[in-house]
Formats: structure tokens, sequence, C-alpha cells
DNA sequence: CGTGCTGTTGAGGACGATCAATGACGGTGG
DNA sequence: CCACCGTCATTGATCGTCCTCAACAGCACG
């Protein structure tokens, strides 16, 4: 079988297909619209999306966005996975959270330009990325003023997936695996099965050592949620689901942030 | 460490005699004017006080916000100490963050209405609490957009402190404990030592048990760090910082946001 | 055909949870 | 003033989860 990396999906143009494959493909075809994690398919979206420039290809490993990164622009990614991570003292890595085709990267650090948090973005598969110009970007909020709400509900969901988290670091490995997965389960699309992780990210983001990680993958096959082989595959969601007493309404922007405005001034 | 002004801060004017004291007893005896991160002039926040009417008296251990609160007011902390937590399904709590009199409580509670976290914010000390109007507010932000900025600074800094959390969770207990200190230390001020929380709380908010927690702070008295009495008292913050590896630039709001501009629709 | 990354397995040990009980302190009512 | 009570702090003992180290197997790639 081959390896899980590199596989990424579409979900977010209504007949993209979205197949999986292995090892470095590059199987992302098109884009059409962008998706935030809690950014619902609007007809702004349709403007904004004319403002995405491609710009550059990004090899797997490498860092797209540095710590000390001051944006002029905003980045999205087109095609491929990443997340955003720290290095502990030690060089243990800590992933905050992973982000999939049409999801804003590193949004707080586009919002808030000054943040010394030593954050990083760093390319799990290879991939493409898009900027939107912080002008352009200006222009288009003062006409679709809905979409600094997206921006911020964005964020806002950013912060979220966050608390989220330090819930279930308290808990026993088991269900902290079973809820990551169950999380990027839902980031991903409801038909999505195949998660584009290897079992080493995983632990990084849920904190559990890679050995560990391993041993409660094997307990999920046994208890039949994950499938036999060496992919990151559920084969029982709803199973999954239980076992890490997940609700995604974390996930939800909703309505959130509506009846604001959010506006660039020069 | 320059400027550390706290989540969600519109602090206590610097004369002002804030001294917290141990459990059960809130001392701040008066809030004259705010303060918040990311506005250097004054003159917004004087427009802004004004705003805040003094609304309710909390006593210790009642639910301030709860659980699907859909505010049309946002609620600031005058005095007293208080917490954001949620339960988890066995009865333990998790704080999320403390309180001090000027903080916003539960500020993206605000910011994001429809939000479905099972969040709650609890008074730890008897609390006097103040409300704005959200009628208010959005004519206050119109006159002077920069307090929309620190609005929305002071959500993304609550983001940073969970993003922070995360970072030690992953630590030993001394050095979670050590860091949770600090953090209190900085958001608390210059010259405060004493530390209105019980080991109860911390625990709580560190993700350690009250026993392990216990046996830390002993630990941390042998180190001569903490006081030998039963009080939280910090004698030596230096080593504290050095054992936590704490580096508040994170609390910091900074020029965070400058170039935006929030403001509120109907 | 080596090299490198990921996944897998075993053994030993540390950290911290849990249970249980006691001490210290403040407040309350008799 | 004292007995009682609730909350918080403290201590000991036991046990489980999970980390660490170490080695090896499978697979992709040059």
């Amino acid at each position: 079988m081959g390896k899980v990396l590199g596989v990424c999906s579409l979900r977010c143009g209504a007949g993209l297909g979205s197949h999986m494959q292995h090892a470095g493909k590059a199987l992302c075809l098109g884009l059409e619209k962008p998706r935030a994690p809690g950014v619902a398919s609007s007809r702004h979206l349709d403007a904004f999306w004319k403002l995405v420039k491609v710009r550059d290809r990004i090899e797997r490993g490498e860092t797209i966005i540095g710590p000390m990164h001051r944006s002029k622009h905003l980045t999205l990614l087109v095609e491929g996975v990443a997340c955003m991570s720290t290095r502990h003292e030690d060089g243990a890595r800590q992933i905050y959270a992973f982000y999939y085709p049409g999801d804003f990267l590193a949004l707080h650090g586009f919002l808030m330009p000054s943040s010394t948090e030593p954050l990083e973005v760093q390319a799990l598969t290879n991939c493409f990325i898009g900027t939107i110009d912080r002008n352009l970007l200006e222009q288009a909020l003062q006409h679709h003023p809905s979409l600094g709400q997206s921006l911020w509900g964005a964020a806002m969901i950013e912060a979220s997936v966050h608390r989220q988290r330090l819930i279930i670091m308290r808990r026993p490995a088991l269900q902290r695996v079973a809820h990551l997965l169950c999380e990027q389960l839902a980031r991903l699309g409801s038909d999505q099965r195949l998660i584009p992780l290897s079992q080493i990210e995983i632990a990084d983001a849920a904190g559990v050592s890679v050995v560990h990680t391993n041993r409660v993958f094997q307990d999920l096959r046994k208890l039949g949620v994950l499938s036999k082989d060496r992919l990151t595959e559920v084969v029982d969601k709803q199973r999954l689901h239980e076992l890490a007493t997940f609700d995604g309404h974390y996930l939800d922007a909703g309505e959130a942030l509506s009846g604001w405005d959010v506006r660039i001034e020069g």
C-alpha cells in the first residue's frame, strides 16, 4: 500500500472528485471555492476567490510561513496538507492544527501581524498555496462586508479548536487520538474516511508519544474502528465518535458574527 | 517584560489598591479607569468607560455567564476573581482562564453569540460585574473604531493563551504549575506577588490533580519560590520564570490589529 | 541495494492519578 | 467560649498510564 501522504481531497467545489491516491502525487486538479473552517459557501466567496492568485509550489517538509512572518498578504492552502506548529525547546513538535485545501493559513498571524509567537506553518505534503494581496482584500471586504465576518469567524474557530483540544488533553490517549481523528473527519468532509496524516503527525498533535500512538491505533483496529492496513482509515465512524465523545459543534461557525462588519482601514 | 496587558482586559488604573487576598475575600476597592490592550491613548477608553453600568453583585460560587448565554450585552468584571470553565462528563472542572478586575468576561461568547460551546463563567470570590449594552457599544465603536481593535485583539489573546497552555500541558507538572503562576503574576500586575487562587483552582487550570498540585507547591517552596505559609505567594519571581521558561510576550496585544477597523452593523 | 522514513513490538521505569485519612483555619450557632 | 462544620491543605500508599530506549520490519526512493 502506498503512503497516505500526498492525498488530499476536494470537497469545496461540488463536482470535484475526492479520490484518494498515494505518495507525492498531486491529485487536486482544481479548487473552485475556498473553504475556511467555518466559512460556509456563499455568493461572496465567489468574489473572494477571484482575488486569489496561485503563487507557489511548496515541497513537503518546507516552511510555508515562518515564525516572524509579517504578512502583507493572506495565504490560502490550495492543495496539499499543512500544519501549524511550534517547536519545544527539546525539539519536540507541537501541532496545533492541520490545514486542508481551502483553509486559510495562520489566519491569526494575518489578523495580528505583530504577534511574537514562534508559530510556523509547515507543508506536510507537496502543496500549492495561493495568496491574496492585502490591498485587494481590503477592497473586497468593503464590497462584501460579510466576508470579514467569515475571516473573524474562522479565527475564532481556530480558538475554539484550541479550547477543545485543551479539554481532551486531560483524557486518556485513546480518546485523545480518537477525538483528533473525529476532528479531521469533520474537517475533511462527510464521506471522507481516509485521513491523510501519519501516526507521527497525529502523535505530535495529540500530545502522545509515537510509540503509544501506534498502540492506540492497534487498539482502535481491534475495536473495528480503523482499517487493518497501514493507512489511517476509519471504517466505523459512529463508534469512533462514541469513543471520543465527539461533538463537532465547536467547528461550526454557523451564524457566527452575524451583525458584525469588519473592514480594513488603510 | 514590558506591557503585559492581559486577556480581554480593561485593567484598573495603576494607582488603585487592587490588592487581592486569599480565597474568600474580595478586596478590589474600586475601578476608576480602564485600560485596554492595543490602545495607547486613553481618550477612547474614557468614552468607553462611561458606558459601563454596574449591574450586579455575584456571590462566590455562582455562575455569572451560563453555557447558553446569548448576550445582548458585554460583561465586565469590576471586582473579584472569576474563571471560564467547562465541566467534564465525570464532573471534573476544566478552567481555561482566570479573570481579574477590568477583564471582559467570555469575550468570544459576545463576539460569537451563536457559539454552542458549553462554557461557563463562574465567580471564584464575591464579585461585582458591569455591563455594556450592545447598542451603546455599537455607537461607541463607530466613534472610536480603535476600540473594536481592542476587542478583537483581546479575543485573539485569549486564543494565544489557550495555545500557550497547550504547549505547557506536555511538560511535567511542576513546570505546568509554575507557568500558570507566572501567567497570573503577569496578568495581575508588576508588583503583585500574592495570587488569589486556591490550589484546587490552580489544579483545575493546570490539569493536575489536587494532591499532586500540593506536592508541586511543596517542591516550589523548597526551591524558595513560594512562601512557606498557606498562601499562594511568590517570593522569587525570577526563579519561577526560569523554572517555567516563561515568556510573557504572548500576553501582549502590542500593536495588534493596527490598520483594522471593526464596527457593528445592526 | 543501501538509505531513510514510517510502522511495529518488547521491556523497564517515571510521573502522576486515585484512594484514604488527617490537620489547619474560618465561620456559625449554641 | 466551645462544639460543629465546610473548605482547603497535607501526607502516605498503591497502581495505572504512558514515556523512553532499543531493535526490527515494511516500503519508497535514489
